[in-house]
DNA sequence: CTGTATCATTCACGTCATGAACGATGTCAA
DNA sequence: TTGACATCGTTCATGACGTGAATGATACAG
């Protein structure tokens, strides 16, 4: 057979579309779509205050997506965007408490997905599967 | 912590998209794309010669988007457009052989992305892994 | 034969993300 | 100090992608 479905690559392709769009419409009722919670959880794990430079680089997005998702982010009033005062070029996002909320929320939700779409596995399939995957994201220069 | 990030479903998803990204680009200089090779594999494992509107049930995507891949697909040689003639509303979509070709390409392509991405993983996480994500995508009602 | 349903196709549209241009700010050398 | 150049955030025009409504051809029930 040597089928292309078959493939680990492929089916990660697929899944993965499957995947952005229940989640999208799980948390469509905040206002937001995947791409805002990665820059909330990229936000969440950062350390210091990040720039919108930096974020764009993180998420492998351009910097004017960037602008988009803050723009809409701080219209829910889910970050602020405060100048740099050691330099004045740079916006700094941080997460605000309602950010943090929302972030919650969004993570409630995909806990929900994985207990739908994990239904039939194993307990230790699932472990070994979040470990794997979690592996080859890092593999991939993946945030994690 | 409570990570969205740590989630399967978000990793699916980031995951997902980078390598629905990377395939892209190995198979770009074949002039197709993704779905393309979607639509040829639902071809090559379908028994009975397929309507455009079984594929597009199958593939989860609009009528009219299987007629705009069925196009570039016939215009390449790869796939034969055919009035069924049962029934002459219908267009039955088969494989050529050089779609064959084509699509074992593509399928070598897939295979040499898994090796990639799962070159720090052992033999049997790789298998494991293989196993898992078919069954979730057979468990979301994917064409296996 | 007539009305209705189904198929493939076309077309206008919305969404998403990008890259080029621009203004503001920083930096470095003369 | 000043002038050249780089960098940041922002705006804007543009292209890629997929959908849903309208259309014409064909099937089928009454």
């Amino acid at each position: 057979m040597n089928d292309v479905k078959q493939t680990i690559a492929f089916r990660l392709g697929t899944l993965g579309a499957v995947m952005q769009d229940r989640f999208a419409s799980k948390i469509e009722t905040y206002d937001l779509k995947p791409k805002h919670v990665g820059l909330m959880a990229a936000l969440k794990g950062g350390t210091a205050a990040a720039s919108q430079q930096d974020l764009a680089a993180r998420l492998g997005v351009a910097p004017s997506l960037v602008v988009a998702l803050a723009d809409h982010l701080e219209h829910l009033g889910a970050v602020e965007r405060v100048r740099d005062p050691g330099d004045r070029r740079r916006q700094t996002l941080t997460l605000t408490e309602h950010g943090a909320a929302l972030l919650a929320r969004c993570a409630a939700a995909a806990g929900e997905l994985d207990d739908e779409i994990t239904a039939s596995l194993a307990a230790s399939e699932r472990t070994a599967l979040r470990d794997t995957l979690g592996r080859l994201a890092a593999g991939v220069g993946l945030p994690s």
